[in-house]
DNA sequence: ACCAGCTCCTGCTTGC
DNA sequence: TGCAAGCAGGAGCTGG
């Protein structure tokens, strides 16, 4: 599932092939997203460049040449591809089944860049500059995990009271933008932190560490190529390859890979998701 | 205010 | 073989 790693290596992905590219034409489909498509998009869209792209928690910001902004958030299942050549790779791409096309950009050199969706939990938006941070869904936004506002101290004042497991925390976007459940469970692992912890109990040498173990795991992620995991594919449409490295995450019943450690990887719901952690290495 | 649980959605896997 | 149930989860909402 596209999390922050993901999005950040489909934002690079996408970034050489859009950059002062001009749009050309715009199709929708007629499904709605999260959110229903802002009215008039396609014929907004259609003329302008787009200027930079920027990410922001699991939000793609697009910023175009008229004070305007596209956002797109990937949800569960959603990718983009860019199509060099839109009946051939249309044609002989299996892995983009085109009934779940939601969005089809056509810029004015020939290129296509499309939004594809199947479980259509993902969004797309379109805010002018003066309004983006305006918008609920980026306003509450916490830190950047790998930006200089994420620190020890901001974590602990989060976290200052907090009975809510240390799990459900580093899911909450509001805190920490950008990490979902597969790398909540492997940060929580390399730090040795049982997911069943209340939030509030972690001490400062923990918490200072569960924030290096953070931007380690996101980093050494977005080093990889982001996960390829179920539906999650490069901008490019080549697998990325960091599922082969997950020590915790879809291990249950498989021996931890810790040294010297021969627990079996333990599996338990949490706020309706799936915790993975080792009962020995990872204390409470 | 805070927290857990439900809901949306489709495709893959599992079980009978 | 075929069908149905179960599972996957990001984020907004609801109810305790």
């Amino acid at each position: 599932m596209p999390e922050l790693p993901e999005v950040e290596t489909v934002r690079r992905g996408i970034e050489p092939h859009i950059i002062d590219m001009r749009i050309k034409t715009l199709t929708l489909s007629s499904k709605k997203l999260r959110l229903p498509f802002p009215a008039n998009m396609a014929s907004k869209l259609q003329g302008q460049t787009i200027k930079s792209i920027a990410r922001r928690g699991k939000y793609l910001l697009l910023h175009l040449s008229t004070a305007q902004n596209l956002i797109m958030h990937l949800g569960m299942s959603g990718r983009i591809q860019i199509l060099h050549n839109t009946l051939i790779n249309f044609h002989y791409n299996q892995s983009l089944n085109p009934k779940h096309n939601h969005v089809i950009f056509v810029f004015i050199n020939g290129k296509t860049m499309v939004f594809n969706d199947p479980r259509r939990f993902g969004m797309v938006d379109l805010v002018a500059d003066n309004d983006l941070w305006e918008r609920p869904y980026l306003k509450h936004l916490g830190a950047e995990p790998l930006s200089n506002n994420f620190t020890a101290p901001y974590l602990k004042t989060c976290f200052k009271n907090k009975t809510a497991s240390i799990k459900s925390a580093l899911l909450d976007q509001r805190i920490i933008a950008g990490i979902g459940n597969i790398y909540a469970n492997e940060a929580l692992f390399d730090a040795y932190i049982n997911p069943l912890c209340p939030a509030g109990m972690l001490d400062d040498m923990r918490i200072e560490n569960l924030v290096y173990c953070i931007r380690k795991t996101l980093k050494a992620a977005i080093d990889a190529g982001g996960s390829s995991l179920r539906d999650h594919r490069q901008a490019d449409g080549t697998l990325g390859y960091f599922q082969h490295h997950f020590k915790i995450y879809g291990r249950a019943e498989k021996v931890c890979l810790n040294t010297d450690c021969n627990e079996k990887i333990c599996k338990i719901q949490q706020n309706g998701q799936s915790s993975f952690y080792c009962p020995q290495c990872q204390k409470l």
